[in-house]
DNA sequence: GCACGCAAAAGTGTATACACTTTGAATCAC
DNA sequence: GTGATTCAAAGTGTATACACTTTTGCGTGC
């Protein structure tokens, strides 16, 4: 996800990293989860080399923490860290839905609308994985329709995050309930609704943020008894 | 700048890559310069590897541009991208701007005051790197100063990327000017007028980008002609 | 039985080695 | 003299070696 910015070809370094990144996202690797160097070395037959360097760049992105000498663990990011993570995506996206609704083609928005078909296909076949991807997606891809590079990474690495985040607090907002509110978020671009389609958008957000469970009393008690080593 | 996120401390590779940043900022690297990786690393007496490392952090900043097995420069962004980063910039300033309005206390104002001050100096002492980095440090510091890390750690990185593109495009945007609208910015935020504030700053962001010799034509041959090895 | 300490194991941080690619220059054919 | 070819120098990509740090498990003293 949104690791389309550089053509990845044959680059190892670039796999790995895309290897772990998916595999957060889709919630195969748990916060906290220890990422011992040799280990991934070993399952990719590559050496520390390359690994590390992965490792780094999953840094850079937060998807992971790199202590020194304690080597490197999924990242788990804090309440505060979520909200800043939120609040810059509003910042972000707003204004981006505003662009898009003064700009988008008829053929900009039939894209759109394929997106939001295979948002509900994957809901109907219930493809965790596949779904979660797609939702994420739908915000990168506004970002790409406009054309502006620079803002889709920026906020391919936000959205990535926020999956994180997401995992980490045990969203209780129903994929339904977000595919549903990209529909109308898209049906607002479609009528060039451009107030309406921000109005949407920055409720949509609020809604996601507003179903983690962001408690600031007992703060992350229950992820530190819970052991989760690999 | 920008580089604050972390605490450095006796990280080598952190200390290399900031000190390209810097060299680079400070327009004593000039894009399209070969960085080989064997002359850094004596120059800071390490090996090859931890030079390698700081080379990949500036190339996800885009300070720098990596080919496979050709090694590193210096960054060439060009019109397309330039413009990419200044929209984005727009779209995260306006915002940050409209909830400093609203939100700053006077002792933040206060704050922002003493470092329009620290301009003003830097500009009688025509002390060049130091005015750079001043004028763009004032919009990082915005941002820092609403709490939002998140914010401030993105907004930083295309500032640097800004510094870069202003270096190559040849800004005929005085730094006296720069220094004037920041301090009608702050006027702005102390009356608490938020609509002004944003407008201000948008307008701000539109006289840097204006000033820049984005000319389609004749796209960059003339850097094609100089040659701006080492 | 419990805590402390110590030593082996595992893991990270940096340097170095070596294969492969690019670059540049000298040579040779024409 | 011009253009192609080849070969050495320089440089990058990856693996490996080794020093140092953290972790872990065991044994000893109390």
């Amino acid at each position: 996800m949104a690791r389309t910015a550089d053509p990845v070809a044959d680059n190892l370094t670039q796999r790995i990293a895309d290897s772990i990144t998916t595999a957060i996202v889709e919630r195969r690797l748990m916060p906290g989860t220890k990422l011992a160097e040799q280990r991934i070395a070993d399952i990719f037959k590559v050496s520390r080399t390359l690994v590390r360097q992965a490792l780094m760049q999953l840094s850079r992105d937060h998807l992971i923490t790199l202590e020194p000498a304690r080597g490197a663990r999924v990242a788990e990011p804090g309440i505060e860290e979520a909200k800043q993570v939120f609040e810059t995506r509003n910042m972000l996206e707003s204004a981006m839905i505003k662009r898009a609704a003064t700009e988008f083609t008829d053929a900009q928005i039939a894209e759109l609308r394929a997106h939001l078909m295979a948002e509900s296909l994957a809901l109907q076949r219930t493809d965790v994985s596949g779904r979660t991807r797609l939702l994420a997606d739908f915000h990168v891809v506004i970002a790409q329709m406009l054309g502006n590079q620079v803002l889709a990474r920026l906020l391919g690495d936000l959205v990535s995050r926020c999956s994180l985040i997401a995992l980490m607090y045990q969203s209780a907002h129903s994929a339904e309930h977000s595919a549903a509110e990209h529909v109308a978020i898209v049906d607002a671009l479609a009528r060039r609704d451009a107030r309406a389609a921000v109005k949407l958008m920055a409720s949509h957000l609020h809604n996601v943020e507003r179903n983690l469970r962001l408690d600031p009393r007992a703060p992350d008690l229950g992820s530190v008894l819970l052991p989760h080593r690999l």
